[in-house]
DNA sequence: TGTACATCAGTGAACGCGCGTTCACTGATGTAC
DNA sequence: TGTACATCAGTGAACGCGCGTTCACTGATGTAC
């Protein structure tokens, strides 16, 4: 029942790469793997075939799997907060005002979810998650802790909307933060359950209309 | 690095039970388990040792681990599909109209939510999804099949109340169904991340607000 | 500029354990006549 | 009411394969003097 699909080859052969290539590239096969299958069905002995080292090289890199389960997570939230900091930064460039800033992030956030090529990769967030009982507890406080930061940095800004624009209806400014998460995570679970990756965009575009009716009206 | 917990020995000992009853223990033990750790994680030994019967007791009930994955999530499904159904007819018939039916539905559903004894116990359509690999064409269809009912069936409620109450929002109404799934599948992720099981009725009620917005205005 | 040593990025062989699966068999209960 | 057979819900032993992990070793590059 298990369907294994070969990994693609790598182009260029263990020898000529220097060390942090050679891990880098690790990581890249474990992330798509455990996206598309979970960690536990994630073995070794794939990873190292597709990057074209022996196992003992991999233990060279991690010293266990646990190890790898780490490095991964913390290089998939080091990646987001870069990503979405750049994000919103643009937008706010763009315009002066918070709750505008906000509104033109997330139509810049729905329309990168859109032109990615292929259907939308998917979270290690809700990998992991799914997988809880597997990683020690530094992992799981890792993934609260990434959740927890968006929360508070939505808040944040949320805050300084509302000095602006009293809400019109009676939300919980902390509920409208952890939306934008629950929505996202909702919103990559269920492309690629039904498999359209029109979804999750559409969904963050949602989103931000409610966010407009809120402290603009309608 | 697996921590896995013993899981509780079984009251009643196998023989003294019926057939069903056993199967339907494995399935529930199964549950637990790969919601917890994920399916490749979740091992047929923990599974009968935590039941009570031998390994070859196992294969009389599934033909192999394949089988009691379909079986698992159709038994989700069907569940899910029995007690929202319940749910909201008996919300409609409090109220005649299908906009507070809805309503009401939807505060019934996130009191639900509240009132389950420990942290929710999360979803398998998350936790398949993320292990698709593993699984036939079959149980991914199955799993597809489930999340299009769900946008069918709130999409004609949304037709029903859209006829009544023009939309005072510029909203899609299949994304405004898909909201639910993708919310509630999300909400979960992130109770379950944060260990905070306000999180996902706190969501549901955040929908309903925007929901009565949307149909209402504010 | 040459030599000595250290570090980096691995190799190769072996390990034992747990996994899913198979197969021949069995004791208790149900059904037909 | 008794006997014959069928079905249900398992048992027990064995299977081989793949998994994560360890350990002693190595060839290429970097650094100190």
């Amino acid at each position: 029942m298990l369907e294994t699909r070969p990994q693609a080859q790598p182009e260029v052969p263990a020898q000529s790469r220097r060390g942090g290539d050679t891990r880098d590239l690790l990581l890249d096969c474990a992330e798509k793997a455990v996206l598309s299958k979970g960690f536990a069905a994630t073995s070794i002995d794939e990873l190292i075939s597709a990057v074209g080292i022996t196992k003992s090289g991999f233990f060279y890199h991690f010293k266990d799997k646990g190890a790898l389960a780490e490095a991964l997570l913390q290089r998939h939230l080091d990646r987001e907060e870069t990503l979405l900091d750049e994000l919103f930064q643009r937008a706010d460039e763009l315009n002066e005002d918070p709750l505008h800033g906000f509104l033109v992030g997330l139509k810049f956030f729905a329309e990168m979810m859109t032109d990615l090529p292929e259907a939308h990769p998917g979270c290690l967030v809700a990998a992991y998650t799914y997988q809880d009982q597997l990683f020690n507890k530094e992992v799981s406080d890792l993934n609260r802790a990434g959740v927890l930061r968006w929360r508070r940095r939505f808040r944040e800004r949320l805050d300084l909307i509302a000095e602006r624009y009293p809400p019109r209806m009676d939300v919980d400014l902390d509920d409208l933060a952890d939306m934008v998460s629950a929505l996202v995570e909702g919103g990559i679970t269920i492309s690629k359950v039904v498999r359209e990756k029109e979804v999750l965009p559409r969904q963050v575009l949602l989103y931000r209309e409610f966010l407009r009716a809120t402290f603009l009206g309608i």
